[in-house]
DNA sequence: CTTATTTCAGATGAACTGAAATGC
DNA sequence: CGCATTTCAGTTTATCTGAAATAA
């Protein structure tokens, strides 16, 4: 991730070059430039707590959903297995993590959050919630709802085929 | 990315888990969630292309805003000017763009897109917009509009630190 | 036997930092 | 001189493919 915040981005949103039927760039690039802008800002609030935005988040899904398998979290993130797996062993050897045989599927490690993983989502909370707030500031609540229930639309929409 | 297609997500939109004041995931992960699913099944429709989804986004922003530099590219897409070089170098070898000096600032090299990259973006598009579709497919024109206008906002908001 | 989960090994691509050359 | 642009060199990290072990 680049150190150097960026400072232009050439408007982007500027008018479309066609004139016929033209709607603007697909949602599918927006969606792109957002997160492209996302991880940047995430990364740079991360960077004290030494995790990627990608650890981050894995860290978040566990907070919110409990024990999780390292296969659950890969499909959670897109990954295969294995890149998955290498992330758990970092996290795990960072001690922000650790893991426990499933009683019920004895192939089954099911990760958690140790209290230092705690800790350090504690750390960071407030400074996510507040980019979160810079991200949406000039929305209201309305907007901001409704921009929620679309993009989880979204999600659900390509993750089934 | 992953080459199987991911079959559940185990509802990470669920109930939160407090019951004070919870207002669910924030914004920024469901974001970063979309942007998962988005970029695993655009490497999919862009494989045979042999392109990734950020060099095509690169693409699609040359073909829609014309002759750029490589550092304004880079600005783009949130990254290093040498990151970007990289990518300008593997885009330039597939024989996807070129490059002309500019002739009002003799150390900039503007990139286009040579024919080849003309027709690759033409052999993909109706794949991207049927994903882009198929992404927004429980929206109506509304819904996806102000889709479209809120995003927008987000990433405005994220640039201007 | 088939499937899911985990993990090892190796290869590759993508991104970074640092430093240097060029031009405005 | 300062700043922007490009690029070389080296490094690191992330992810993938393939293969194997384990358990349901």
């Amino acid at each position: 991730m680049p150190r150097t915040a960026p400072l232009d981005v050439e408007s982007t949103s500027g008018a479309p070059k066609g004139d016929h039927l033209d709607t603007g760039p697909l949602l599918l690039y927006v969606v792109k430039q957002v997160e492209l802008a996302v991880r940047a800002n995430l990364d740079e609030v991360l960077k004290p707590a030494d995790v990627t935005a990608l650890q981050y988040t894995a860290l978040s899904v566990l907070e919110r959903r409990g024990r999780l398998s390292a296969a659950q979290l890969a499909r959670n993130s897109f990954v295969t297995n294995q890149s998955m797996s290498d992330m758990v062993r970092v996290l795990t050897r960072k001690g922000l993590i650790s893991r426990t045989r499933d009683v019920t599927d004895r192939k089954r490690l099911l990760i958690e959050l140790t209290p230092a993983g705690c800790r350090l989502l504690d750390e960071v909370r407030d400074a996510v919630a507040a980019l979160d707030r810079r991200m949406t500031g000039t929305l209201n609540a309305r907007q901001r709802e409704a921009l929620g229930r679309s993009l989880n639309e979204c999600r659900a929409a390509l993750q089934s085929p």
